[in-house]
DNA sequence: GCCCAGGGATGCG
DNA sequence: CGCATCCATGGG
């Protein structure tokens, strides 16, 4: 990936593989606004960036303060060509297809504890209340930073009672994130990071409100571990269509899908995640 | 009013 | 173990 680091700004030369539209409207993060189809806002933790893609020029820039930072968050180094090219191999048509048409996607290196928040959110529930929710939770804990909120802190939140958690929407995973609390007491989230996949997995479990899928969301988009295959109910429509019209078990089709693809398979799965989360018609 | 959403916990056999 | 049921909330 051609890019340019400047003092405020990250100059990404060429859009074979990026497309801010794709990256962030995936479903993979939850915190951005879209200003028009070629300019969004991303927030992440207490950090923003305006992207602005000019698809005639045929380039992006990402205006930040903060350019070490957002050159790892947008996976900048990570060569999505080659990434491209391995998933083609499989010659599998309707996951070509999805390439072809969102292959500018790019898996995010987001922040573990906000990941790990959002996706507990996540669970029974759809992106644009997600997105709500998380905002209010930013509104009412965060800190305020200029014109926008940064996502809460640890700290910010261990005190929150289950009113607090209610208010902002969180229904019946409220007694959830009480619990999670408690338990993240004694845990720290960030000491996992360089654990392998079994482990972390084991230990995300452990968690109230975590389950297979959930954890599986965590391990892709906050331990950047490329062997998740998250499987949702999209996944097993997909499942269902294109691989066997029978198996209803989602850990199960998860894990015939990570033997399938390898360390490929967080891309594979977000690539068909939006396709066809997109193009609805086709399930 | 019913169905659904990037599911998970609980209880019952 | 597998299976059914319940869970808050808002949009379609």
């Amino acid at each position: 990936m051609k890019y340019t680091l400047k003092e405020d700004k990250i100059i990404i030369n060429c859009l074979d593989d990026f497309n801010i539209s794709d990256i962030l409207e995936c479903g993979q993060v939850f915190r951005y606004k879209k200003i028009n189809e070629f300019e969004y806002e991303v927030f992440s933790k207490d950090k923003k960036a305006l992207v602005k893609q000019n698809n005639i020029e045929n380039n992006a820039i990402i205006y930040t303060n903060d350019v070490e930072y957002f050159k790892n968050y947008f996976d900048l180094d990570t060569d999505y060509n080659k990434i491209k090219l391995n998933l083609k191999k499989y010659n599998l048509k309707f996951l070509n297809d999805a390439i072809n048409k969102f292959g500018g996607i790019r898996i995010l290196n987001q922040d573990i504890f906000e990941t790990f928040i959002s996706f507990v959110i996540s669970s029974n529930n759809n992106i644009k209340r997600i997105q709500s929710i998380i905002e209010k939770l930013c509104e009412k804990f965060g800190s305020k930073i200029n014109d926008y909120y940064a996502f809460p802190t640890f700290k910010q939140l261990i005190n929150a009672n289950e009113n607090d958690f209610r208010e902002i929407g969180l229904g019946y995973r409220t007694k959830y994130f009480i619990k999670i609390f408690q338990q993240l007491k004694e845990n720290d989230l960030n000491n996992l990071y360089f654990s392998n996949e079994k482990d972390i997995k084991k230990q995300l479990l452990s968690f109230c409100g975590i389950g297979n899928k959930v954890a599986d969301c965590i391990m892709l988009f906050g331990y950047k571990k490329s062997t998740s295959f998250p499987v949702d109910v999209w996944i097993q429509r997909m499942y269902n269509e294109y691989f066997d019209k029978d198996e209803k078990d989602r850990e199960i089709i998860s894990t015939k899908l990570v033997e399938k693809f390898g360390n490929l398979s967080g891309y594979a799965q977000q690539y068909l995640f939006h396709y066809i989360r997109v193009n609805k018609t086709l399930l």
